[in-house]
DNA sequence: TGGATTCGTGCACAATATCTGCATGATCGA
DNA sequence: TCGATCATGCAGATATTGTGCACGAATCCA
């Protein structure tokens, strides 16, 4: 409902890039210039200056782009709060999570949408965390299931999103099968701090769940490899490069020669996987009922590993 | 920046009809309805339901224009706080008012503003007050001077506008010149109760200020003749058929047979001429500027009939 | 330093959205 | 029952908006 122009400028002041912006949200380059451009002259400001080879925003611009998420968290609001006047539910559904979010809780929800709700058409995106926030912004998607850093969300997100927690994924640790530790039923972190580890690449959520993880106990472990995906580190771990750390919710295809260790301990590190939505939508029927079924499987599933192996 | 189609519907939601919201918005019917269907079509909402041979708003209708105001006003304020930010001002500036605000106080506010600003763009337009108030809302103008009543506007407008006052105008009697009373200097209203009066139609503005006048002092005056402009009214009244109540500020081309009397009293009745803005929009710099130099040119206005005639 | 890359923008053309004018059916008032 | 008013659908015209490509500018890398 808020002019389409004014949603670009808000995700082009995100990505700082007309290209990525188009990327983003769809549009080809020429086009995301164009309704910048227009948006400017139709509301006779100027709202971006050259750069460099790139643009930025002016004072107006930046100005703009700050009240502009309230407005939009307004009319999130406004939206939901008239569809539960008449108790109706939007025609369209789109939910992006990361892998095993997508797995083991967008399917289910999904399915039980095309149960409850056959009149919603539901759509998955799978993307990483950061992705997801960009495509609820863009309006892409509706709902993300992400992996929360310690820190939080950036602080400008607040303004944007509203999380709930559905549930904490303790981190285990893979080691070789031949491992002295291999054995073990549980370990502390502070045990494994000599080791080589592998994990993924600076900047990335994972990177920046080890990182914490380590930073808890005081420790700066040696990262030996990089892997983008658990089963590629499982690999490695399996080949003797080092051990590395995996969510309780990781299933892996083969565990041939590795070794799933518990980590024991007052704050043994987790991952914290929260549901985020756009502000203001949260009161929405369809939003509220999805994120009800999406606690409600997330503490199913944290039953079934309790008693899987308590 | 508020997409068109809720607008329209707010707009809607003012005038009740289809068609009235075409001739208001400068639209074909056929446009608004295909705009109003659009809007269902892509929020999923059942927003009208047939009544009779119109339409009106279902729950979630209303409850969506009710909220749009807030959401309308909170893109004013970030608008006009952008041009701020940069201090730039827009291309255009529409302004209306009924017609001897068009006069007085509009006419020299273009002319200041083709010397300070000619960079702007400036419209004026003729109106009711009634229908400044609908054409601001439509975004046809940007700024109003009206007669506002007793009772100040509607109270769903006070989401809507923001005013400022900008004088007390006070109402002066015309009677015959053959009248008993027409050589006094001033007279107090209640030696004219008795009279035949005449006003304008039931439900105009001025029939409203007529009305409140002799509320105040407890009396119900006889309605003999209606007449739309001051002209017609002096008319009448030079013809025997009655008095009238004139503002100071009209100002007749012939006062032949008819004469002005002030009227004394601790409240005598005066119209309250107040400017009016969209809400959020008095914080941008051309509205402000506007809007003071309408305040001074008022004060101004006063001085001088002060001078004229004590 | 020079070539490759990335970035934003403009233009011609295509696709899409939107408006108008008219015809139609429904409803209301006299 | 007739005329007036109202909303809506459709066909065609119009305006808006997007795409693909080419270009110039700025940056990066070797």
């Amino acid at each position: 409902m808020i002019d389409q122009r004014l949603k670009t400028l808000r995700i082009f002041a995100n990505c700082g890039t007309v290209a990525a912006t188009a990327e983003l949200t769809g549009y080809s380059p020429s086009a995301v210039s164009a309704q910048l451009r227009e948006l400017q002259r139709s509301l006779g400001m100027q709202l971006l200056s050259k750069e460099g080879r790139g643009v930025r925003l002016t004072a107006a611009g930046r100005q703009l782009v700050r009240g502009a998420d309230t407005l939009v968290a307004d009319w999130e609001l406004l939206r939901a709060s008239a569809f539960n006047a008449d108790d109706q539910v939007p025609g369209h559904l789109g939910m992006g999570g990361f892998s095993t979010a997508a797995a083991h809780l967008l399917a289910p929800l999904a399915q039980h949408l095309r149960v409850e709700r056959p009149a919603v058409e539901v759509e998955l995106v799978e993307a990483h965390p950061e992705h997801c926030l960009n495509l609820l912004v863009a309006e892409r998607i509706d709902l993300a299931v992400i992996v929360s850093t310690q820190a939080g969300l950036r602080s400008d997100d607040d303004s944007k999103f509203e999380q709930v927690t559905l549930l904490n994924d303790p981190l285990d640790v893979i080691v070789p099968k031949d491992h002295p530790l291999a054995g073990r039923s549980h370990l502390h972190l502070e045990e494994l701090a000599g080791e080589q580890w592998i994990t993924d690449a600076e900047g990335s959520v994972y990177r920046a769940l080890f990182t914490a993880a380590f930073a808890a106990i005081g420790q700066m472990p040696r990262i030996a490899h990089q892997a983008k995906e658990w089963e590629t580190m499982s690999a490695f771990v399996g080949a003797g490069l080092g051990v590395g750390l995996l969510p309780r919710l990781a299933v892996l295809n083969g565990l041939e020669g590795v070794s799933r260790v518990r980590l024991a301990g007052a704050n043994h590190p987790t991952r914290r996987i929260v549901a985020a939505v756009r502000r203001g939508s949260m009161e929405a029927p369809l939003i509220r009922e999805s994120l009800e079924f999406l606690q409600e499987e997330a503490a199913r599933i944290l039953r079934v590993r309790l008693a899987e192996g308590g």
